[in-house]
DNA sequence: AGGTAGCATCCCTTACATCA
DNA sequence: ATGATGTAAGGGATGCTACC
């Protein structure tokens, strides 16, 4: 790194002569330098890590709650503060930073998760709603069937004040309205109760077989 | 305009400290 | 003693700016 300054280097100086080469990367990707730990010059207390204070890490935690970023000033003035390298307060910045992202990312994705569940739950219960539907529907269909065939065999319009279903025979269509009330379904869906002649299911009734397994 | 040095930052990684 | 976890720090890559 180009902007290293005299105490970082004496650092590096420390590990000097102890890097080592990556395997080979894929593509022409520049091969990466790795330090790697002499556990004799491990004993060296210059070299070992030390651990900021209590203090030091709750002016650094109020600085960064402030702010996320920090400049040159601020970084001095600290450093100075704390009694560190501006050098430390920047790497503390850069590690608090990547700490605060994770938890972000962390909090982002619990939030996607439950959404998502609550989404899946949903979609059940649409499920169990239409295969409720579709067996209202084929009993629906059976029924109508049975009427039919037996409006056929008496061959005369049911007109009774019981049941007063209006049969076209030339057609077999019976008025929506009519099932509607007979079957508990809203008179809306007109020619709904069409039964044809062939188990023809049209284009735009697709839908009713979305589900079939 | 293009090359380059200096610097800051991001990202990935390593090594050490601490704790269960 | 040891593995897991947290964290300070190293190093490569990249972007920006100033200067020549």
């Amino acid at each position: 790194m180009q902007g290293e300054d005299d105490s970082v280097g004496l650092i590096s100086q420390l590990y000097s002569g102890l890097y080592t080469q990556l395997p080979p990367q894929q593509g022409d990707q520049p091969k990466r330098r790795r330090r790697r730990k002499n556990r004799s010059e491990g004993s060296n207390s210059a070299a070992k890590k030390r651990k900021l204070s209590e203090e030091q890490v709750n002016m650094l935690e109020i600085s960064f709650g402030c702010e996320h970023k920090l400049e040159s000033e601020r970084k001095d003035r600290l450093a100075s503060e704390l009694g560190l390298d501006p050098r430390q307060v920047a790497v503390w910045f850069q590690n608090r930073r990547a700490r605060w992202k994770n938890k972000k990312l962390e909090h982002e994705y619990s939030k996607l998760r439950n959404e998502h569940e609550k989404v899946v739950v949903e979609k059940c219960r649409l499920e169990t709603e239409v295969l409720s539907l579709k067996d209202q529907l084929e009993e629906a269909k059976k029924e109508m069937q049975k009427v039919v065939e037996r409006s056929s065999t008496d061959n005369v319009s049911i007109n009774s004040p019981s049941s007063s279903l209006t049969i076209d025979h030339q057609q077999n269509v019976i008025d929506p309205q009519i099932l509607g009330e007979q079957f508990g379904i809203g008179g809306c869906f007109d020619n709904m109760f069409y039964v044809p002649d062939t188990n023809y299911v049209p284009p735009s009734m697709d839908w009713v077989g979305l589900y079939d397994m």
